[in-house]
DNA sequence: GGCCCGGGTTGACTTGGATCAAACCGATAC
DNA sequence: GTATCGGTTTGATCCAAGTCAACCCGGGCC
């Protein structure tokens, strides 16, 4: 199996990073074409996740990161008593698994929304090419980096915002990111349901509804079950800075 | 001054990493003697900041991380309307700074709640020898990872917790590591306002107060100001795992 | 077609934590 | 000693979001 992704790779045909319109957002973003290739040796192989299915779980051995290819992901962390907290969304050219690092062993679960495919990258092997590739190590550090960002957003949004300003910035982003992506920012499907959305907002999904509703008699988006349109960025954009304490 | 630094180095008086006794905590950990020197080089810059002043705030330039040696630090993110969300507490030994990598922009502020001293480790130098040191590029990525965890936690408990787990597991989680640095684990001053404290746990301060106060009710701990004596650590515990839904 | 079933929506009611307000406490300044 | 001031505690009231429950909708299957 390496050996044959390695024939691809060198075919030319199909294979990793130098070939794949990720490249930008994803781990290779700042290599030159020679380094690129190198990466291309580490990250020959792949895996597919089916909906549902679970890419690695809570507690077990840390060997490799994963970039999405395609598909979509949600992590999670769940406490004894079988609460959930979903702790982010991941889409197309996302790095996960980086919480693995630590312990040398997964803190989270990570589960596909749809049929997925990923690519392996195995850690020791990364570590190895990052002292030898200065841009991929930098590149590395900076998608860390955001990572920790991001976590700081969400916690902004869980520790200071109101339900309605948690699903506005919520949307926002998701426009931000399929935009970022070549798709519509405007127009997109939910990969998740409310319950899971609810669960990274730190909202019940009835409140999750009832503000997609509230959004749509206000004309800001038009929703049909997991079919959403946004039709008022701006109007969501305000939402969030002035809604402050009292409206 | 580098050069005074440097010398003190070599006199092995009292200046970096080869001499500080938080270095199991800090990135010194996991190295050899020969490569903690190699690190001194590097750390040889220290800063003062006064309490209630910013180590760096959101925007600044980022050039470097900074591993605490006294004194502990809040940081923050604010919202427009002037909202605030702290998204940690940093003690001895504990990295500060590793959200400025993404954007080469600092993205919060780091504020110091007492008189605090830091070592500044140049970002550029320190990408530069962990090219060189495995064990130091290594432990840098646990650090980073470590953080990316301890965010995670942050969310579970801003998104599936009730007022009173939220600030056992606080308490529990300051105990824990003002043991791993010497100190008792059961009685601490705490260095953060109550104020401080509700931002970081999406509270409001007077929840934070009652919370304190009903555990003191209860046997729990005994509160005087900041003065903490946690006397139930399982009691806490308990709080903490089958609080659940209906109590 | 009709049935089932897993989401999703909507309504009525409850509640945990926010808000507003007053008093308290300990440290520093006069 | 008294006044001041930032931080903290405590009480009374309010409201945003949670809970419980009924119903709806669309897709898959018999």
């Amino acid at each position: 199996m390496q050996m044959k992704a390695t024939a691809v790779t060198a075919n030319g045909l199909k294979a990793a990073c130098s070939q794949c319109n990720l490249r930008e957002l994803c781990l290779p973003f700042g290599l030159t074409g020679e380094e690129i290739d190198r990466l291309d040796e580490l990250v020959a192989n792949r895996r597919k996740v089916q909906r549902q299915h679970q890419l690695y779980s809570a507690g077990a051995p840390f060997e490799a990161i994963y970039a999405i290819r395609t598909g979509s992901f949600k992590t999670d962390v769940l406490l004894e008593d079988g609460r959930e907290q979903v702790t982010g969304f991941q889409m197309t050219g996302e790095i996960l698994g980086l919480d693995g690092i630590s312990a040398e062993v997964h803190s989270c679960n990570a589960t596909a929304l749809e049929d997925s495919e990923v690519c392996v990258i195995p850690y020791g092997r990364l570590e190895q090419l990052s002292r030898q590739v200065e841009s991929l190590q930098h590149q590395f550090h900076k998608v860390m980096s955001r990572e920790i960002v991001r976590d700081h957003g969400v916690m902004m949004l869980l520790g200071s915002m109101r339900a309605e300003e948690r699903l506005a910035a919520f949307l926002l982003n998701l426009s931000k990111r399929f935009m970022a992506r070549g798709y519509s920012p405007a127009e997109f499907h939910l990969r998740m349901t409310r319950d899971e959305i609810g669960s990274y907002l730190g909202l019940k999904l009835e409140t999750v509804s009832r503000a997609f509703s509230k959004f749509q008699d206000e004309g800001l988006v038009a929703v049909h079950q997991k079919h959403i349109r946004i039709l008022d960025l701006d109007g969501l954009r305000q939402l969030l800075t002035h809604c402050a304490k009292h409206p």
